[in-house]
RNA sequence: UGGGGUGUAGCCAAGCGGUAAGGCAACGGGUUUUGAUCCCGUCAUGCGUAGGUUCGAAUCCUGCCACCCCAGCCA
């Protein structure tokens, strides 16, 4: 992983200066700090991207810190998962990853500190209390009648928090800041509470958990962050961020926060995802309608053409909306210039060639890429009995039609050119059969005396696979399916035809072997790759082509 | 109507006082044994808005407007 970003963003031009004024002395150390609550989606890739990114640009190191400080919504699978998708993405980290909850020990004596210096105290409210203690946007909170223990009586108990003495909820620990400031933030914020739950890194060592605010911070200093780079709501709690490093004199990293993706029609909110998960609207996190760099891996996205993605819509700080064309671009230019051509047909109808021997046989040499001669050929079967799409045949062909037809010719792609004389209909009038004659003398040379009207894909019948292929689409219908709607939820919006499958899909010998994952263009159809899950043959449509006769077909409405 | 942010084309986004990059989309045209790819061209007298400073403003100043975030013992 090398293609770093040329140009940079507002935060290389933070760093650039940092490093002209010699702040770090020009050392750069970034983190990635998922909370291991859910799946990795398109949004954290934005930020890996960013944090591995800015990191490879100045020799520097980005770790991995998983943000574990709330035991109850965690859980191993999600770290491995993560730690799975970070690697995929292309990024490494140094040594084994972090863990906030490896510092619990020291976070505790740095709440000891605080207590002693007298910056945080024990407060009895309960929840209910302690928010109407906290005041409102507009008018200013007061004092917890706590707020003035002495460090001897906050120490003991803290501690006594520490050995299980209270219930959860009983008891937290509070900075001492200001119940007026106008940044509710820095209104005495909560700082460790009590809960007897099990912590999947940690065990049942402790009872009592920080909070994201007072271990965030600390964990960047301890590691020597440079830069914490974060997301925009985090704005409000920098200079908590700020107040806490200052007030236990550690190493200072400087917190900048940048715009989170926002991509329409799509959700990105872990919430809301795993809400799709747990009720089953999809299968799974890894389910190629999802946007999870998992659901995206197993759809046939590449890494790099995410990397190229999160390169090209920037970092800044302006809330915005990236069109989903964009992401869409990016896996077809990459594909595009990568994937291996084959050929399969979706819906198949029989052809049967009335002029060509039956029993006859001819092995075609294809190209697997029009454009890049080093990978190779292949070897494509024919015979009398071929499969064509059911879309690429019309008995009254629709203005600018360049398929078949009745009377016309097509090519048949690195074969002969061929003419339909006769579509043949069952009782209920549907077309079962073309019969067709073909043109011994266009192997690989165009007809003499007549042009034909186009390019269509076909397999033989009797070599053919068969296999199923999924059809994925996006997965909501409405742009903003993430909106406040009246009376419809995000769960409305999603798109029926998200997946349809085509159950009997056609596919030419040479796919038998198709390695999971990898990307191969289905020519006409477009990307698809074999499904990471099954043995069987399952091929998963990471994205059409591009398809201009759809406008044309659309104008002509 | 407290505090913190953001406004450059349909969507991203450069620009950092010297006269609006680039990408996506869209629209024309060319090449093509993929209606793909590729190539060429079009697409902001205009930078939320109103003033001001300046020889010169998207860039500096002031007012206004719009949108986003904050009242979890979540992160």
């Amino acid at each position: 992983m090398s293609e770093t970003s040329k140009t940079g963003n507002f935060i290389t031009q933070i760093i650039d200066k940092d490093n002209e004024t010699g702040k770090h002395g020009g050392k750069v150390l970034t983190r990635f700090p998922p909370e291991p609550n859910g799946y990795l989606h398109i949004g954290h890739a934005k930020s890996i991207c960013l944090n591995f990114g800015v990191a490879q640009r100045y020799q520097g190191q980005c770790n991995l810190r998983f943000d574990d400080t709330n035991p109850e919504k965690e859980s191993v699978e999600y770290i491995e998962s993560i730690k799975r998708d970070v690697s995929w993405l292309g990024f490494e980290w140094k040594e084994e990853p972090k863990f906030a909850s490896d510092y619990f020990d020291a976070l505790f004596d740095f709440a000891c500190d605080l207590i002693n210096k007298g910056k945080a105290y024990v407060c009895d409210l309960t929840p209910d209390e302690m928010r109407e203690y906290r005041g409102t946007l507009k008018e200013p909170g007061k004092d917890s009648p706590y707020r003035n223990r002495s460090a001897e009586e906050n120490l003991t108990l803290f501690k006594e928090m520490r050995d299980g003495k209270y219930a959860d909820g009983e008891k937290v620990l509070r900075a001492k800041i200001d119940m007026s400031s106008p940044n509710i933030n820095l209104r005495d914020p909560i700082i460790y509470r009590v809960r007897h739950v099990h912590h999947h890194q940690t065990g049942d060592k402790w009872c009592v958990y920080p909070m994201y605010d007072f271990t965030h911070g600390l964990s960047d200093a301890i590691e020597g962050v440079t830069h914490s780079i974060c997301t925009l709501e985090f704005q409000d709690h920098r200079p908590l961020y700020d107040w806490m490093l200052e007030a236990l004199e550690t190493f200072h990293p400087q917190q900048i926060e940048f715009a989170r993706l926002n991509l329409n029609y799509t959700v990105t909110s872990k919430r809301k995802l795993k809400q799709l998960v747990d009720e089953q609207h999809v299968n799974g996190w890894d389910d190629p309608r999802m946007p999870t760099i998992s659901g995206m891996r197993r759809r046939g996205y590449t890494a790099q053409s995410i990397r190229n993605f999160c390169e090209r819509i920037g970092v800044t700080k302006s809330d915005s909306i990236v069109d989903v064309g964009m992401l869409e671009h990016a896996v077809r230019e990459d594909l595009d210039a990568n994937a291996n051509r084959a050929m399969v047909v979706l819906n198949p109808i029989k052809v049967t060639l009335t002029n060509y021997p039956e029993g006859k046989e001819e092995i075609f040499t294809v190209s697997n890429h029009p454009k890049n001669e080093a990978v190779g050929t292949r070897e494509v079967p024919f015979g009398k009995h071929l499969y064509v799409d059911q879309a690429d045949f019309a008995e009254v062909p629709p203005r600018k039609w360049k398929r078949m037809t009745p009377g016309a010719a097509v090519r048949l792609r690195g074969g002969y050119v061929i003419t339909c004389d006769e579509a043949i209909k069952d009782e209920e009038g549907n077309v079962v059969e073309l019969l067709c004659r073909y043109d011994e003398n266009t192997l690989g040379v165009n007809p003499e005396g007549y042009k034909p009207k186009g390019v269509i894909h076909w397999v033989s019948a009797e070599h053919a696979l068969s296999a199923e292929v999924n059809l994925y689409d996006r997965l909501f219908s409405h742009e903003s399916p993430d909106a406040k709607h009246e009376d419809k939820t995000f769960l409305d919006f999603i798109n029926p035809e998200a997946l349809t499958v085509a159950q009997n899909a056609k596919l030419e010998p040479s796919l038998l072997n198709a390695e999971p994952g990898v990307g191969y263009q289905f020519e006409r159809e477009g990307y698809f790759c074999r499904d990471l899950t099954t043995d069987k043959l399952v091929f998963n449509r990471t994205v059409t082509l591009r398809d201009s006769w759809a406008k044309i077909e659309a104008k002509g409405k």
